[in-house]
DNA sequence: CCGAGAAGTGAGTATTCGCTCACGTACTTG
DNA sequence: CAAGTACGTGAGCGAATACTCACTTCTCGG
């Protein structure tokens, strides 16, 4: 048992790595337009160097939400994102006075973006009262988002949980604050009012709306696990489900019949 | 623009730390007994030494859970894993040949636990038919594991995140298969033939049902941010809301007459 | 065409991290 | 009580990491 000084087997190599997909939680880029004018730098190509700054600026930013979304803020080394850059690690220091610089740079782009006209969509749906056909599209839009913008989410997951309460205090603030969270708490007041909607905190109820077809995002794109069924097989089945959900069944309060038993 | 030289103003300080709480997938802990028998070593109390190594062992892992909680694999170092221990970092390798066989070690401890006589009380319900009351002892039983066992749920999500995709299908192989998880499926399938639950995948409605108390559970209790509502309320909503989902409105298919416009 | 400033880099440096080792110290058992 | 053994540690090692600096090379406006 245990052998007072022989280092005993070791583990080493079960663990490791670090690749998949990203998450955070929901609201932040969606279907948008991705920003995806410059490449990651493909190895094999021949690479043009001398960039002008802004342009290296910009495709630091780039590889470095990739990275970092691969391994998280601490994982990810300036050596990594330099490698993937194309460039010696001296330089990326030349263009962003540290590795946190980079971050916080690499944080501010992207988040919050596409949300705007896709609101707008579903503003429209609002206002016609196509319930179903408004959660279809929400629930496109979160497997959408978290499929095509897998390592920014990744990133944000890792934010989630490697930054303090206050910062992540702020970034829920900037969440709550998001045209698409406000459209929510609107939209479902407004039909809560118009007796068609079950009472209740709609700032609980749209969270419940979005946690389903996000948690099945989180794992299916992000994770890369969970049931494989088709994304749109999971949208019509959730758009169901939560649309019932938010309608009320007209049943009593809990207590029922029994079909056999 | 952007001096040549000269470093700008970094903006260091301003990310740091890591401190709240964690989350993973469902499934793992819950309210179960906690294993909290020994203590993580008060700093200020008369710490006794030399304690017999599987004692030893037991504490650096329980130790283990909240550093590898609260920074991550990569952000937890032996040095202050040792330091909330009280003990030298030399002594973590006498009874751990590497920083990664304690991790596996804290991982495999707890996890799966507490979830047996919950899953049995809930067969309980749902052979009474009993489903709301069921899906609030779900919720409940939800928020109560992410707070009590926040560094492990925050371990769990860190890992998610760092393994690779093999690893993590492992883990949900694990999930998957887990009393909650099964009984879950089978409840629910049980309800469809039943003629009471709507149509559709039960492990998708299943991750639905989860989805919601463990989206609201890893906002507030992990990350500390999201609506404050009291849990009871939360739980009280919830219950009514997936319910209603889960037995389906009898309303027709998508478009609805509208109440004005 | 030329020269000044911008872009890029190889070779470091200071620090940290995981881990080892030779050596002390407290139990325990005969 | 003697001694064997399990527990514990200070000092330090090699590798990795974020970052610096002296220096070269490209680019482009005049």
């Amino acid at each position: 048992m245990e052998r007072g000084d022989g280092p005993n087997r070791r583990a080493s190599e079960s663990f490791r790595g670090a690749r998949s997909l990203l998450h955070s939680h929901a609201v932040s880029t969606l279907p948008a337009d991705s920003t995806a004018t410059l490449a990651t730098s493909e190895p094999g190509a021949a690479r043009r160097k001398r960039l002008p700054g802004t342009e290296r600026r910009a495709q630091l930013i780039e590889v470095a939400i990739s990275i970092f979304g691969q391994r998280g803020f601490r994982g990810a080394t300036t050596k990594a994102i330099a490698d993937a850059a194309g460039i010696s690690e001296a330089t990326i220091f030349r263009h962003f006075p540290s590795k946190e610089d980079l971050y916080v740079a690499a944080f501010r782009q992207r988040t919050g973006v596409g949300t705007k006209q896709f609101v707008t969509m579903l503003e429209d749906l609002a206002d016609k009262r196509e319930d179903e056909e408004l959660l279809r599209a929400l629930g496109r839009a979160m497997l959408m988002g978290y499929q095509q913008d897998r390592d920014l989410h990744r990133m944000l997951m890792y934010a989630w949980l490697d930054q303090d309460e206050s910062a992540n205090r702020r970034m829920w603030e900037q969440v709550r604050k998001s045209p698409l969270f406000e459209f929510l708490e609107r939209y479902i007041a407004r039909r809560q009012a118009e007796g068609v909607f079950l009472q209740g905190d709609p700032m609980l109820l749209s969270g419940a709306l979005l946690a389903a077809p996000v948690q099945h995002a989180i794992h299916t794109k992000l994770y890369r696990v969970g049931p494989d069924a088709r994304d749109e097989e999971v949208v019509e089945l959730y758009a169901r489900f939560l649309l019932d959900g938010l309608r009320g069944a007209g049943a009593g309060t809990s207590s029922e019949p029994g079909v056999s038993n």
